[in-house]
RNA sequence: GCCCGGAUGGUGGAAUCGGUAGACACGAGGGACUUAAAAUCCCUUGGCCAUUGCGGCUGUGUGGGUUCAAGUCCCACUCCGGGUACCA
């Protein structure tokens, strides 16, 4: 009988199917664990060979998990809102939904091929009105809390009105968009409307005036972690700043707690910081400026307060809520137009053109230190969303100010002893202070961060500032001016004001719409619903929610998919807890994994989940990325030129489609059938060929370069697919698709099937394994267990096949030795170790059965090797009885015949014996 | 610029605490079986020298250092990958 592992794989996907074998329920009688993958957009170009890699490594561990006793949780869903469905909609007029499940659809097929223990009772959608539902219950839940900064939680709106209504913002402990402050008897003087809008610096989910990345092309806006260098993540179109209202979640209240935890978490080291980075926090002071001729002074934030005295200059940001206060007449013309100037640029025109410009405002501000006037600037290399948009120019010791200094003509103060400052700034945070002292404050002689100490302890007796912590991380832009997406539970009162949906309404089931295009009055999509109004007649937000609403929960989901009470029961959630092991990519370390932290801590507030963070131990598989290949093009022609002539023309390289291209031969036919547009393509060959240029990048269809998962299971099976997977390297790397060393991994599942069959007959037999085989397979297992368990699958791997060559070249036969081999191979080969099982006699499946454990007796060697080194260098070997004690060891090397030629007749000095391993003689 | 991570044969990659490199696999070369091919099996395979001897030298990006012993630890540097960026 042959492997053919087709049929194989096919019956026992089915039987899984069939038998229900890998539901799981709630089984307090057992330990549980949850293994989790982040779930795929499903995308139109389908599963390409990089997906699996993370799912692989992770169905390992589940099945290994189940092996050994656990409850495992392990489900999968789709992140199914997304702007690919809707963009291919609006070109297409097909329904994103239409799309998106038929992707679905079709990923599923895939997934299923590769047979994976997934519980598909538990699948989740995000775009499922039963799904979406708890994402909306969320977002009412948010925008009726508020962050109480004093106990460090989130706390029902009510507690606010009721502590405004008695004491005003006196004694209010909350985080808010703008520092207000108002007495009771004003709150309850305000109207409905009034208070509303008010409230909304406080809401976690709160409707705000915010500088948003806006993207023209893609016609939304988009959160930070969804920009790249200015261009969008999706299209890589341009991005620029705007001042939108927009709904907005509060991320930021969040930071300390978001970055404390991280300490609690098995991430490496590297994701950790990256959200370290993120999170950003910076210790430092704010301080006041009090402006020339004005009772009003600036704030500004620093980090550097012991560089006060070396202050020559002040800089706003163009959008700062100063520069009208600050312009003087003479002056607002100059403003007016580097202010129209700037708002013209895009953020990535901004980042590009480092140029130092800047215009000077009229006013003075006064320096409380050293009491000197020193003027105002405004200029955009100062940002508004940091700090306070103000800051103090201390252009000797910081490059920035040094370079608009240089460019102004500014003075420049060195603050540092030694420092030279006359080609550019001192920035680094040492040496000793000069320059620094008066009447008021001295700092001269100190250390940096001795003046830094003392300046704040000085500004604060002074009343002229306070300490302050500032953190980068700014609130999540929560709306996206599109269709696709969850609508807003939210309607808007006479007043304009936004109020909540009673949560029975939900879910607020998206609408119909004609085209998935704004309206003509530039409204989002949604303004062309019909009967788009709240049950009171009132109009519903036309907004959506953005891609990170529907992925920031849905772990919790799974554990209990079907509840239409809750997102997830109490006692569920007790039983589950948190993701143990999470398997994902490195490229939401910004996003999603913000996110989803910032939700479960939300929930964990109100007691709804109880655990503190969502994924205790993560792992990131490292990309598959694909080889992709290029035509050129002649500029301004349809003529494409090979890569060895390129350099003669002016070109534009082309992604083409690996798939029409054969060791970088172009297969010109199949390019001129692949898009109208080449129909009648000219080429410029080379030998009558075309060759293409190639380059290593991520592996996606706008690279034309995916390698279908489908063709490798077809041809190979899934088991092979899934070793050579896991046998490629290990799966934090990243490495290029290559299918060169796939028949390795093949042959051994061959070889394994041949030991177990001789024709149709099983040729295994039931006699006595030998200490030899023993041993192979107790090593075995040992290693195996230990590499699952550090995530070491390719070494595992490797094992395997050491460990069936020991036993075919001793020709072992033995029932009892390929039973507890099949078992270790179950994780990753499920579907020739279910055969295999099930041909050693065993009516039920393999993942009933228990992981081997090995017994270090099997293990022992009856006599050891060591190395004998002189100097350091080997030169011959000896074997001792394993009991030989460190001594006897060193006697017998040195009485080795072999011995004497190395000492050369000396003494040796010194003699190290490691224990089993090596002796080395010093001479 | 800053912060991480990395560099080992022709290739992917092994190598717990520092323990005497290159596991395993691919590829390549040679052989067996076969009319032939495929499949399968066996041998060789870091480099240089010696191969009718068992061997010798060298070798983990570069240069230093610590140690009986360094791919592994320390210092300096080069290159590559990732993240992030007028964050005051």
């Amino acid at each position: 009988m042959e492997y053919n592992f087709n049929e194989i794989e096919k019956k026992w996907q089915q039987y899984w199917r069939d038998n229900h074998t890998y539901r799981t329920t709630v089984d307090t009688s057992k330990p549980k664990y949850y293994v989790l993958d982040m779930f795929p957009y499903p995308s139109g170009a389908g599963l390409h060979v990089g997906h699996p890699l993370g799912y692989i490594a992770s169905d390992i561990y589940a099945r290994y998990k189940r092996l050994n006793g656990f409850n495992v949780l392990h489900p999968m869903g789709y992140d199914a809102y997304g702007l690919p469905a809707e963009q291919y909609a609006i070109q297409t007029g097909q329904h994103p939904e239409v799309t998106t499940f038929k992707n679905i659809e079709r990923y599923r097929e895939q997934l299923d091929k590769i047979g994976f223990c997934y519980d598909w009772d538990r699948e989740v959608k995000t775009c499922d009105p039963a799904y979406y539902k708890w994402t909306q219950w969320a977002f009412l839940k948010m925008f009726g809390s508020y962050y109480d900064t004093g106990r460090e939680q989130a706390r029902p709106i009510e507690e606010l009105i009721a502590h405004l209504e008695a004491h005003g913002t006196e004694g209010l402990h909350a985080a808010c968009s703008e520092e207000l402050t108002f007495t009771a008897g004003e709150w309850n003087a305000l109207s409905k409307a009034e208070r509303d809008a008010r409230l909304m610096n406080y809401r976690i989910a709160y409707r705000g005036n915010t500088m948003v990345n806006w993207c023209p092309k893609l016609g939304t806006v988009l959160a930070n972690d969804e920009v790249s260098e200015g261009l969008s993540i999706r299209g890589g179109y341009p991005v620029e700043q705007k001042l939108m209202s927009q709904w907005c979640l509060r991320v930021s209240a969040y930071a300390p707690r978001l970055l404390d935890d991280l300490d609690t978490l098995e991430w490496t080291e590297s994701i950790k910081e990256t959200q370290r980075n993120w999170i950003g926090r910076s210790e430092g002071a704010e301080m006041l400026f009090p402006i020339v001729g004005r009772d009003e002074q600036l704030l500004i934030f620093t980090t550097r307060a012991d560089t006060i005295f070396g202050v020559t200059f002040m800089v706003l940001a163009p959008e700062s809520d100063y520069v009208d206060l600050v312009t003087t007449d003479e002056r607002r013309a100059a403003v007016d137009a580097y202010l129209d100037e700037v708002k013209h640029k895009t953020e990535r025109e901004r980042m590009i053109d480092k140029k130092v410009s800047g215009v000077f405002s009229g006013s003075n501000a006064i320096n409380p230190v050293t009491g000197k006037e020193i003027p105002i600037y405004i200029s955009d290399y100062v940002l508004a969303g940091y700090g306070t948009g103000a800051i103090m120019a201390v252009p000797a010791h910081d490059s920035r100010d040094y370079a608009f200094a240089r460019h102004f003509d500014l003075p420049i103060i060195p603050l540092i002893e030694g420092a030279d400052v006359s080609s550019e700034s001192f920035d680094a945070k040492e040496g000793i202070m000069t320059n620094s002292s008066n009447e008021r404050l001295q700092l001269n002689g100190l250390q940096v961060k001795e003046a830094i100490a003392r300046t704040k302890e000085y500004i604060a007796r002074a009343g002229i500032g306070r300490v302050k912590v500032n953190y980068r991380l700014r609130d999540a832009i929560f709306s996206r001016q599109r269709y696709w997406g969850e609508p807003f539970p939210i309607y808007y009162d006479e007043q304009g004001q936004p109020q909540a949906l009673d949560e029975s309404l939900l879910p607020l089931k998206l609408p119909e719409v004609d085209k998935f295009l704004p309206t003509e009055t530039g409204e989002p999509p949604l303004g062309r619903a019909k009967n788009w109004t709240a049950p009171n007649g009132r109009p519903l937000e036309l907004c959506t929610m953005p891609g990170f609403a529907g992925s920031s929960a849905y772990y919790l989901r799974y554990m209990d998919p079907h509840n239409d009470k809750a997102l997830v029961d109490k006692d569920v959630n007790a039983y589950w807890r948190q993701v143990d092991l999470y398997v994902g990519g490195t490229e939401h370390a910004t996003g999603h994994l913000i996110y989803s932290r910032f939700w479960n801590k939300f929930l964990y507030d109100y007691g709804f989940v109880c655990e503190p963070e969502p994924f205790k131990k993560l792992i990131n598989q490292g990309m598959i990325q694909g080889r992709s290949n290029f035509v050129y093009r002649v500029k301004d022609s349809n003529t494409f030129v090979t890569s060895e002539l390129k350099d003669n023309y002016e070109v534009t390289p082309i992604h083409v489609d690996v798939n029409i291209v054969k060791n970088d031969i172009l297969d010109i036919d199949k390019f001129r059938a692949w898009r109208p547009e080449f129909a009648d393509a000219e080429f410029i060959l080379n030998d009558g060929k075309y060759t293409c240029g190639w380059a290593i990048e991520k592996m996606s269809k706008s690279m034309f370069n995916v390698v279908n998962p489908d063709d490798v299971v077809a041809n190979y099976g899934a088991d092979t697919l899934r070793l050579y997977e896991m046998f490629l390297g290990p799966i934090e790397a990243s490495k290029p698709w290559d299918t060169n060393g796939i028949d390795g991994v093949h042959r051994f599942l061959k070889k394994l099937w041949n030991q177990f069959f001789e024709g149709d007959k099983l040729r295994l037999t039931d006699g006595q394994p030998s200490p030899e085989a023993l041993k192979s397979l107790h090593k075995l297992i040992k290693k195996v267990t230990q590499d699952i368990e550090a995530f070491s699958y390719n070494t595992s791997v490797a094992a395997f096949m050491i460990c069936l060559n020991e036993l075919t070249a001793m020709k072992c036969r033995d029932k009892a030795i390929y039973e507890p081999l099949v078992v270790l191979l179950a994780p990753f080969a499920p579907h020739i170790a279910e055969e295999l099982w099930h041909a050693l006699g065993h009516a039920e499946s393999v993942t009933g059965a228990s992981w081997p454990v090995w017994n270090e007796e099997y293990l022992k060697e009856s006599t050891i090797n060591y190395t004998v080194s002189f100097n350091g260098k080997p030169r011959f070997n000896i074997a001792v009885p394993a009991a030989t004690s460190r001594d006897e060891v060193q006697q017998l090397a040195l009485a080795h015949e072999g011995a004497a030629r190395w000492l050369d007749g000396k003494q040796p000095r010194k003699v190290i014996v490691v224990p089993g391993k090596l002796v080395n003689v010093v001479v």
